[in-house]
DNA sequence: GCAAACAATGCACTTGGTGCAATTATGGTA
DNA sequence: TACCATAATTGCACCAAGTGCATTGTTTGC
């Protein structure tokens, strides 16, 4: 039941992420502190912190998680795995990769900012250790554990660099860049 | 010429992280503070902040470069690449690996740190720009950016889980997990 | 031994972030 | 409607992180 009060959270939740990314985008993170968020938002700086455990939370997309629905689909499925996790990741990606502005302008940020950047690598790992946990599930055996973990991180590697290369080249869109970066796996190496 | 000057740069550098350790072992990072590892390895908290930029970065092992020779012999060679990766790569990860016994405290404070979490994958995501270079100028041709890219983040991937199921296991070296994971990264896809 | 460069420090100050207690808004119930 | 339990918002006091600057001490090349 999406209460008024759920609601009500997401919207703050959202206006506090759109004040920051608009303040960012002007001053720089280094010029914006927590209060010039809050009071461009509407909130007290004690608010915020209600919301978000650290100033650079707001600015990153909220971690995402997977349809039961789409889960229990790739858990029984017997189809190639590579097909599989394209058609299981790819409307999260998509989801995410949305908003193209924020993503280029996280992008930018990040490249001197060490605090983003490893929060956006940290936020792929958590999208690792999800995929690792799933795919598991579908190998069974625990023998396979170590598999499961190796698949999951080429997996989010690939979707990583994917999601890079698209954000760069703004050709196309991100569900081709990942379909074929997916499909590569087996053979990039080979020369 | 490695000066008084530089040895002894080093020398503090290695005796903050050796305290830091330390402490952070004893008392769990939340109750230790800057002050505290300054005091305890003779130095002001003024000083601490020409050695790191923040009190995490005293807890990680400093960023790795690869030896000009051992880079030149990558460039040139014509083997197969993931060997030639392996030989590159094995070295620079023995040589963290060293020290197990802070590679495991700092897996495990991590756990629950995400803080130090995301750096630790940051460092990852430097290592994979450095490998991403080197394979990029192996490769030559600009058009073969993409791969390039793809096969660092594949590499790194594999050599971030080999790392972490050594650190679990403790069965046999590290050389061995990476070798191993090196080499099934074409096939571990297929069942 | 001298000057330039570099390292260590103290101090003042801004910002990030938390704990607590008081206040206000909300949803359900009668 | 009036009332109550619960959750959201806030102010305030406080600690820790991190920076800028000016000062003093130490190395180095000459």
């Amino acid at each position: 039941m999406s209460s008024l009060r759920e609601r009500r959270r997401v919207r703050t939740s959202d206006n506090i992420r759109k004040s920051a990314l608009e303040l960012v985008q002007q001053r720089g993170l280094d010029n914006v502190t927590v209060e010039s968020i809050s009071d461009h938002s509407g909130i007290s700086v004690r608010t915020f912190f209600n919301y978000f455990p650290y100033k650079e939370a707001a600015l990153l997309h909220p971690p995402v998680c997977f349809l039961p629905a789409a889960v229990e689909t790739f858990l029984q499925s017997e189809n190639d795995l590579i097909e599989d996790l394209i058609e299981l990741l790819l409307p999260k990606v998509e989801e995410i990769c949305r908003d193209r502005e924020a993503l280029i302008m996280i992008h930018e940020i990040s490249i001197n900012n060490p605090k983003l950047l490893a929060l956006t690598a940290s936020a792929f790992q958590d999208f690792d250790k999800a995929i690792a946990a799933l795919i598991a599930r579908r190998m069974g055996l625990p023998e396979n554990a170590e598999r499961a973990m190796h698949i999951a991180a080429l997996t989010s590697a690939t979707i990583r660099v994917a999601v890079e290369k698209w954000v760069e080249s703004s050709q196309g869109s991100v569900a081709e860049f990942i379909t074929r970066m997916m499909r590569n796996i087996r053979t990039v190496f080979d020369l």
